[in-house]
RNA sequence: GCGAGGAUGGCGGAACCGGUAGACGCGCCGGACUUAGGAUCCGGUGGGGCAACCCGUGCGGGUUCAAGUCCCGCUCCUCGCACCA
């Protein structure tokens, strides 16, 4: 049963960092769609507050509103349902009606509130305000459409412009006027809709034929000057609530005295231990703190005025604990502190984090929040915490979603396999299904079940488990599998098909070298790069050109190509061998093959290599570059007519245009395609391509 | 609705600055070998066609000698936010 109550509890006012959120988050470099949802959540507008007078009273509604420029056009206002002013101002006729309309809304919980298809629902107070602008008498409204938590809970309604409003005025019909005239084509009369676009302020007293961007600051200038508003932020952002009632989280350090009120831990007392619990049942949530059934935790003295007093009984939210533990990690054999300035300072800020998108905004927020809060403590020099930031996609396995039956075209989903899929409809067609990814395969029992890749979790019994596995296949199966799937930041499916291709791969490896291995002992890695030909040149040009790639790729964390980089130089590396011998530079290949293999394959790789050197990879470090192996004499150079290849030609790579051309012109098909033909122009990017332009 | 990203073979995915689309792998087809192994090795594999050749990177236009890549206009998909005044 889930019921609401009303508890006591602790903040922190992340609020007051929203600006600084927003704005620092430009100099970072992340994921676009990263920022885009901290910007979304922090939710900055820019507007003002503007008090209405309400008719016969002492109080005033006030409002926020980003359309300052649409004051004039405010014909009624509208109090969300919770405000307070609600109920008080409701004249008695109406009373029992806004009443009951209250207590319907605060009964809806929120996704009760959008299944009802957001048709506008709203009661008439028989209460008016004063529109401060022109002085009109304006009718105020209760309507859940205005969200009690964001700004002050009320507007003013502008129908004429703004498309919540204009629905609301029209099925309650209330009066529409239009005060921003569209330039060029001025709107139609009636409106057949709000223009929310910016345009000439019309019908607004002084204002008149201002530009509505402007007028937003000249209506702001006169609010102010006459003392009914004024400019304003509002953000989406609220406070964070960091209580919580359970027992796994660190306690919050602070004590209720009946005397003293709420006194703080004094800091030689910190930190306050969680009293050492066994019992499971002791730990488990039960609507309130578990710690409330332990008196030896609570019952303590006053730091204060040293009488009875009780410890608060709340644990704090763990993303507290997250929320700095990089800088912990700059020094963590610290007894006295958290961590010295010094070491942050020297670390911060992590130049690469890692993780996945779920964090986009709570964890990572928070982190940069309590970054900027202990830099102005003066603990740390940074503000960012993190200054590269990748989000890794999730690793997806195929997964059984239960029992359809199939009936032609039609496939029908029974209860239980419906709710597995979160899906509203019970029925599908083929093409649905193979559209949402999803396959039917044949179950044990002769039915149907409906399988598709689903994030490998625990309540859906779809992973890997890793003991097993790495005790079949060992841990370089399991890296190599996902890295070489798909690019890091996309989701993989977990395959069979998958861990036979890492399998294969790493088996090649292994033969590859143990099969050379009495060969490669006897020889010498010493040759003259200079003196290679042929096939041996080849492989030296190859072995360069693939350790780049593997260089660079790595820098872009791009795995997946510089696994493929290391299958073709492997590739390379048996085809080699049918023509030659083991050679000094295929021992050499061998070496920086390892060294490479290394961080994809650290197992393999460390056995394979302690077949010939003494040391550890760890300690061999990374192959060194020969850019001039990267420099090849002859290229293949495609020749197109009319930009269509029709052939290739193998010249010096800076061959000019009279021998490419020469060697183009020799080409069957290349002749065929300009028979009978002139050609115009030629266009020759040595080492790429030869375009001849015939007519 | 708003915001971000995307669409390339049967599949996962390659393609630097506009320069031979489909690297690498999976799957599939054919062959070799056999100490039957989780085999392995060799060859083939975008589509159509006997072929020359034609078509082909979601769709429609455009720029260019040349477009997956640049520009304009759409469609669809995924994710996030969503009555935020």
């Amino acid at each position: 049963m889930v019921e609401k109550r009303e508890l006591e509890q602790w903040y922190l006012r992340i609020t007051a960092y929203a600006d600084r959120l927003l704005r620092d988050l430009e100099g970072l470099d992340w994921p676009e769609k990263v920022k885009a949802m901290q910007r979304a959540w922090i939710g900055r507008s820019e507007g003002a507050e503007i008090h209405f007078p309400v008719e016969g009273r002492e109080e005033r509604i006030t409002v926020f509103t980003t359309r300052p420029d649409t004051l004039f056009g405010a014909t009624f206002m509208v109090l969300a349902p919770e405000h307070p002013l609600t109920l008080e101002l409701a004249a008695p006729e109406r009373r029992e009606e806004v009443l009951a309309y209250v207590e319907a809304a605060k009964r809806k919980t929120e996704i009760e509130r959008q299944a009802e298809g957001r048709e506008k629902t709203g009661v008439f107070l028989g209460a008016y305000a004063l529109n401060p602008a022109t002085g009109e008498r304006i009718p105020i409204w209760t309507a859940d459409y205005v969200l009690y938590g964001y700004g002050t809970g009320a507007i003013m309604a502008v129908p004429a412009h703004d498309s919540r409003d204009y629905e609301f005025a029209k099925k309650y019909g209330l009066p529409i006027k239009k005060v921003i005239e569209r330039p060029g084509e001025p709107l139609p009369e009636p409106l057949e809709g709000a223009y929310e676009e910016p345009g000439i302020m019309v019908n607004s007293g002084p204002f008149d034929g201002t530009e509505s961007e402007e007028g937003k600051r000249k209506v702001i200038a006169w609010l102010e000057e006459k003392g009914l508003g004024k400019a304003r932020i509002t953000y989406r952002l609220r406070d964070w609530l960091i209580s919580r009632q359970r027992y796994w989280g660190t306690p919050i350090p602070m004590v209720h005295c009946p005397a003293c009120g709420v006194v703080p831990v004094p800091e030689e007392e910190l930190p306050v231990l969680l009293p050492d619990l066994k019992d499971v049942e002791d730990i488990r949530p039960k609507g309130k703190s578990p710690l409330e059934a332990h008196p030896e935790f609570y019952e303590t003295t006053c730091p204060r005025c040293g009488g009875p007093a009780k410890r608060d009984t709340d644990t704090m939210d763990t993303f507290f604990d997250s929320s700095w533990y990089y800088l912990r990690y700059t020094d963590p054999k610290n007894e006295r502190l958290p961590f010295a300035r010094e070491k942050a300072d020297f670390w911060m800020p992590v130049d690469q984090y890692i993780g996945g998108v779920e964090h986009a905004v709570l964890h990572l927020l928070y982190s940069r929040f309590f970054t900027k809060f202990l830099h102005d403590l003066g603990m740390v020099g940074v503000e960012e915490p993190f200054k590269g930031l990748f989000t890794q996609g999730m690793v997806m396995a195929w997964t059984d979603f239960g029992p359809v039956e199939v009936e032609g075209d039609r496939v029908r989903l029974p209860e239980p396999t419906r709710i597995q899929l979160e899906m509203a409809e019970s029925e599908l067609s083929l093409e649905d299904v193979k559209k949402m990814g999803a396959e039917l395969r044949p179950h044990k029992d002769g039915t149907l079940h409906l399988w598709k890749p689903a994030v490998m979790s625990k309540s859906k019994g779809n992973g890997v488990m890793v003991g097993p596995f790495v005790k079949e296949e060992g841990a370089d199966i399991a890296r190599i599998t996902i890295l070489f799937a798909a690019p890091p930041e996309n989701e993989m499916v977990w395959t069979e098909e998958g861990v036979q291709g890492a399998w294969r791969f790493l088996n090649r490896v292994w033969r590859r070298v143990m099969e050379d291995k009495e060969a490669l002992l006897a020889t010498t890695g010493k040759f003259r790069k200079e003196d290679l030909e042929g096939e041996d040149k080849a492989l030296y040009g190859k072995l360069h050109e693939t350790l780049k790639k593997v260089t660079q790729d790595l820098e872009a964390l791009r795995f997946n190509t510089a696994i493929a980089a290391l299958m073709e130089l492997l590739n390379a590396l048996y085809e080699y061998r049918r023509q030659r011998p083991v050679t000094p530079v295929y021992r050499t290949a061998v070496r920086y093959y390892l060294q490479m293999l290394f961080p994809f394959a650290p197992h393999i790789a460390e056995e394979l290599w302690h077949q010939f050197w003494p040391d550890s990879l760890f300690e061999a470090g990374w192959p060194e570059l020969d850019e001039s192996a990267l420099e090849k004499d002859v290229v293949e150079v495609a020749v197109q007519v009319n930009g269509r290849v029709r052939g290739t030609i193998r010249i010096p790579k800076d061959a000019p245009l009279e021998v490419a051309l020469t060697e183009a012109k020799k080409v069957p098909n290349v002749q065929a395609h300009l028979e009978g033909k002139e050609v115009v122009k030629e266009i020759y990017v040595p080492g790429k391509i030869l375009n001849l332009v015939a007519r």
